[in-house]
DNA sequence: TTAACTTCCGACCGATCGGTTGCTATATTC
DNA sequence: GAATATAGCAACCGATCGGTCGGAAGTTAA
């Protein structure tokens, strides 16, 4: 028999539980993600998988917030020191294109709250709620710092923020798709292009 | 008993499979899709559902097929009569709108091909060809009719067809999440200022 | 040292999954 | 009218789903 992990241990095995549910449910969905598939994985018991987080609704938040975690530190975190606007924007622009493009280990499957946004958005419940609340954050956060950019000089006076940051969204939608769905990386010189044609004439 | 149909009727039973089918899957995917369901909702045996497809592959697929028909159907049949180029491109964008917002019928989950793409894009297989197949071409009509734009002089002649078509295609994500998760309206308008910067300065 | 607690497992549950089989009822063909 | 072909059903199959339960192994606190 294996010895059981100790109780200070235990967030280690929840860690690795999400890690590993973040890269399935990044391939086949968060409903795709099963106990017994995470089970086998992780050489452990369905009962042992389930024992952290009760239902699998909660296994399947926990996953999400991981995902955001990842989302957060991967594209925001690396521009944190740069100024407020325009620079911090350009700056996102690129670590957001790293994160879908080169993060294939995280999300062998494309960005998860994309994939659970349109997994989820005609079924009603905390998972919905979730994404939506998690999308719409940053989508403010997005356009703050349009705001920024404008308030600074740096966009046209008559700049909406919102309308940026909607479009901008709409774009790196695409580019998921299209290294997902075609693998091809020309998609990225086409992000590129279309965000320096958005912020020339916003 | 009720009575079995005729093998002339026997189309109009696929159909009906397949109508219903879509609306499923619209909302839960087409893995979400199943067999059990589809004999519940249409009064039928899963046996008696099955026999139609064989497999449930073959199920997704009619289904899908079914879709892009439809979108055919409420998206370019109507504007078939328009002049190539500008013209036809700036009434595609509002059947392509109604489509997305207000086919709740038919699609009460939104788009079923853009369900699918994310749905399939890292699940290889003849239902992910299918997907890829139909993006790829719809890309081209729309990138083929920029080119008409491009030819008659409404649309500046260093324009670059294919990346418009990648960026239109972007916008229309942007509107069916906005719609589905958020069921924001002005997302609407959005896309029509989206689409009238890119078409102004391309 | 003991009592309480935690992690995790193995076995099991009812429900549902896609799919198979044998059959009946009807329609079509000869 | 007999023979054939087809649509559809009821019953069933093994596999898997999310989840429950009792206990074993080990940790922590008294």
């Amino acid at each position: 028999m294996s010895p059981r992990n100790s109780v200070a241990e235990s967030h280690r095995t929840r860690q690795r539980i999400v890690e590993r549910g973040i890269a399935i449910a990044s391939a086949d969905g968060l409903e795709g993600l099963t106990l017994g598939r995470l089970a086998t994985d992780l050489d452990m018991s369905k009962a042992g998988v389930l024992g952290h987080f009760g239902t699998k609704e909660v296994l399947q938040l926990a996953t999400l917030e991981g995902a955001a975690a990842a989302f957060s530190r991967l594209v925001w975190e690396p521009v944190a020191h740069k100024e407020p606007g325009l620079p911090r924007l350009r700056a996102v622009f690129e670590t957001w294109i790293s994160y879908l493009a080169t993060e294939r280990d995280t999300f062998p499957g494309g960005c998860l709250i994309t994939t659970a946004s349109v997994e989820f958005d005609s079924r009603p419940g905390a998972v919905r709620d979730a994404v939506a609340r998690l999308l719409h954050t940053w989508r403010r956060r997005l356009a703050g710092e349009v705001g920024a950019a404008v308030r600074a000089g740096d966009l046209p006076p008559d700049t909406d923020p919102e309308q940026v940051a909607y479009e901008i969204v709409g774009m790196y939608m695409a580019l998921n798709q299209e290294l997902q769905l075609f693998a091809a990386p020309s998609a990225v010189a086409r992000t590129r292009r279309a965000i320096d044609r958005l912020l020339r004439s916003p």
